[in-house]
DNA sequence: CTAATGGTTCGACTAGAATCGAATCATGAG
DNA sequence: CTCATGATTCGATTCTAGTCGAACCATTAG
């Protein structure tokens, strides 16, 4: 018996309501004070100061100190991975009960993961990228094409920059209510930046939900064209995706 | 507060010693009865019903009836696929006390996962076989080649016939002890299956690792031979690979 | 049929974890 | 300096979830 890491450890950390709360509200890619997040999660400041020591001390959260205030975030890119990971089990085998809140629709269509896009605009920007040839795939990974360089200098990204940082360029992050992937890595953070600056997208206060105003999607479409002819490995993708964006409804936010 | 699917419940059911040895059994892809896995965890047969009703009440697993037996095995690669990314996390923060048995450096070298073969050599393998063309690599996916479906035809693998089934060709996992991908889905399954049909490996008892011959790692190899040519997007990849290979060392089974 | 074994259900016990009240430390505002 | 606020520590309490003993159903072996 027990052979491998040890997964009770993270796993029992992960099941916790308030513990879990707090990580939900961090996936946001924000950091939050200690009192905030017990706010969040309907606890105490005592109860969540507990509840951040353990999460610490297995190093799935770091902290930042500010003058009196400390400033809790995720570890890493891989937290926000195993988490979504979670979602995507928790949710296939869900009720039906729990989760139908107006948030739902909102959330799915477009959030942030940690620091990048995801949700079905995630994952359509995702595609319609790599139809560009923005990206080029292989072994384990993405390469930036040269024509990636000049479309995210276009941007106002300037990727030898980020490329020097410690940070992967490019990743991929399987979406849970998708169940594809979407941009993650640096990339995926800056692009989700520039899309804020722009005036594009906003992030909701408190939450997930990206919210992108009309002219915003239409501007940030307008830089991924669709391309028709360039039909990468012969299957039929151009037109599965336009359907993907066809079904994308606009929501009204409350 | 409480945005998305519930996370809690699946992480909670994980995070118990007695269950988790129970998926971590599970794991092999081996089905087992209630009283062997109520050995492998250390609890009574009552204690065993009780965590095996949590499991399948989420669906983390499947039964199966054959006369008085109960057989148990993981709900499917999903599941496998969570278990791998929370052994990653926990091995990253792993404190070296745990963990460094006899077993481990087997494990790393060739395990099953679920029922594909995962660590550095099942690592290893798929980018060998990406080099080798046989997988097309397109937005959020693979595409089995021409070329790829007569290898597999050569090895006696009917690509055609598994593409009838129900389950996705050919997927990539996230393997723990490598942060590298290798070759899942049916394809991946019938690999391993013939693998050891041919007697190139074996499953050893009551684990997950893959014991290699070294004629059977050699056949391996011989049918997956380096491209030292084909340079697909301009990286060095098979320099890196050819020093992956040579770092395999082998392991003495005790 | 009876005996044996696989598996579940019920009830009681217990350990451990989450929670909060109160006190304490640390920092910043005035 | 004093006061207010953010955050942690300590101790006590409560409660849930895992555990097993015992009894009970199901199936197979003989």
């Amino acid at each position: 018996m027990s052979e491998g890491p040890n997964i009770v450890r993270v796993a029992a950390l992960i099941g916790d309501n308030a513990r879990a709360e707090v990580l939900s509200a961090l996936m946001s890619g924000r950091a939050y004070t200690a009192t905030e997040l017990a706010d969040t999660a309907g606890v105490t400041k005592q109860t969540i100061s507990f509840h951040l020591g353990k999460l610490l001390e297995a190093a799935l959260i770091t902290v930042e100190k500010q003058g009196r205030h400390r400033y809790f975030m995720l570890a890493g890119p891989e937290v926000a991975s195993l988490l979504e990971s979670l979602m995507g089990l928790a949710f296939k085998n869900e009720d039906g009960s729990r989760f139908t809140g107006p948030r739902d629709p909102a959330l799915r269509k477009a959030r942030i993961c940690y620091d990048h896009l995801a949700g079905e605009l995630g994952v359509c920007v995702y595609e319609q990228m790599l139809q560009n040839g923005i990206f080029q795939q292989h072994s384990g990974g993405l390469d930036l094409t040269e024509h990636g360089r000049a479309w995210f200098l276009r941007l106002g990204i300037d990727t030898d920059a980020l490329a020097s940082s410690k940070r992967p360029l490019c990743r991929t992050c399987l979406d849970w209510s998708e169940r594809r992937h979407h941009l993650a890595g640096a990339l995926g953070s800056a692009l989700l930046t520039r899309i804020q600056e722009r005036g594009w997208a906003k992030q909701e206060k408190d939450s997930r939900v990206i919210a992108f105003s009309a002219s915003g999607e239409k501007a940030l479409w307008a830089m991924l064209p669709p391309q028709s002819t360039l039909s990468v490995s012969g299957q039929t993708f151009t037109s599965q995706r336009s359907v993907d964006i066809e079904n994308i409804q606009t929501i009204q936010h409350t």
